[in-house]
DNA sequence: ATGTTTAAGATTGTCGACAATTTATTGGCA
DNA sequence: TGCCAATAAATTGTCGACAATCTTAAACAT
């Protein structure tokens, strides 16, 4: 799925390397959410300098999976109901814009290549039924074409480059294999279709009440899980 | 207008004062748009170490001001008329979605401080007619108060935190003294009125269609500068 | 003259040490 | 016992130097 994304430059310092192993581990809970980041203690761990692992720190930041408070610290962020809400509601607002442009913006061969892709996640689906987990890539790798559809840098570094992972950290820590898998799935189709017609309006919509359903979802799940 | 962030603590740390510095100097354009950094050079100018100029550039790079490549160096970010667009696009969708949260999220005692903060505007604006100066500072204030008004940490965070001094670099390098000066503050009543109404679907789309009039201006402008 | 290779120069990345600040611990006092 | 002050320990911020990489220049061959 990372390979996917073209501004997505191999690591080439060391730096990169243990910022994208930190990345990883962040996101999948092996540093916790909410831990004290200890510079001496990490910087011995992966065997650098503390210098290149500050500059690791200051990537980390910049997608939001760590804070820094001056001369205190960084922590890694909490998962917390209203964060993930929060961040449904930026996806929301943004990735219905980048909808909206990717009716106009999309070139009819990459709406084609979609189209075949979302055919696959069908079958896949159907084989697989109810198992989630590769629907969740596939939703992830929807979404993903469609802000690059858009052609607007600025939307594409925003939601690719610095809430990307928070939104993967969020599944991971949350659990969420959610049972909208097949209703997702026909409202991708039908996202998609919007674009094919060029309908930018109506994709925009779509989009957002996609978005908006999921956050739903996750508002009732939680609800419940309280009582 | 800075001191009004509440979020944006005082510069404690000595790459806290170069950021600020430097910040100040590229929106400016007293370091030019598309030049690129020499860390010797700079860090001689402002008398610190390569260290501390190199952790002043990482906060730069996070509100967009430059951009890195590894083992090449860091540029200020150009002003080109598709990222001015672009950065419209965002903020119409950001904006948008914040505005209607605002309608719901903010206070009483709120709304009625930026109900009379708008009716100074105005009387400002009868006094100074034409100039266009102050009304801009307004409207940046107007806009900065319904962010923070949707209580949205992460909405605030990327408008206020990492597009605003891009959005300001833009204004001071494009000259925009808009002729919209009156219109604007007409739409801003109109806003203001939809969230002290709770309105929060008409406020939003009050929103957006500001912006994207302003953006329509620009290209209107752009478009006839180049015939 | 032009294009390629090689070497020199300059720039960025990384390192370890010191200074400044914060946090933890100890001791004293009400 | 509980709270505050002073000290000790640990952590973060800053510095200058070295290593790795890129850029520029010069020399050479075609």
């Amino acid at each position: 799925m990372n390979s996917l994304n073209p501004a997505r430059q191999a690591p080439v310092t060391t730096a990169d390397k243990i910022f994208e192993t930190m990345q990883h581990e962040i996101v999948e809970g092996e540093i916790l959410a909410g831990s004290k980041i200890s510079e001496p203690e990490l910087a011995k761990k992966y065997q650098v300098s503390r210098s290149t692992l500050r500059e690791a720190l200051n990537r980390l930041e910049k997608c939001h999976l760590i804070e820094r408070k001056a001369n205190v610290g960084s922590r890694v962020v909490e998962c917390t109901v209203t964060g993930l809400l929060e961040i449904y509601i930026v996806r929301e607002a943004l990735e219905g814009m980048a909808c909206r442009l990717a009716a106009t913006a999309m070139a009819d061969d990459e709406i084609a290549e979609l189209q075949s892709i979302l055919a696959d996640h069908g079958q896949d689906k159907k084989l697989q039924d109810g198992v989630a987990y590769y629907q969740e890539e596939g939703d992830l790798d929807f979404h993903y074409r469609v802000i690059q559809g858009s052609n607007n840098q600025q939307l594409i570094n925003i939601l690719c480059g610095e809430l990307y992972h928070l939104v993967r950290m969020y599944r991971c820590q949350f659990g969420m294999n959610s049972p909208r898998a097949t209703r997702a799935y026909d409202e991708h189709k039908a996202i998609l279709h919007a674009i094919a017609d060029r309908d930018g309006e109506l994709a925009e919509m779509l989009m957002r009440r996609h978005i908006a359903a999921s956050r739903k979802n996750i508002e009732r799940k939680l609800e419940q899980e309280k009582l």
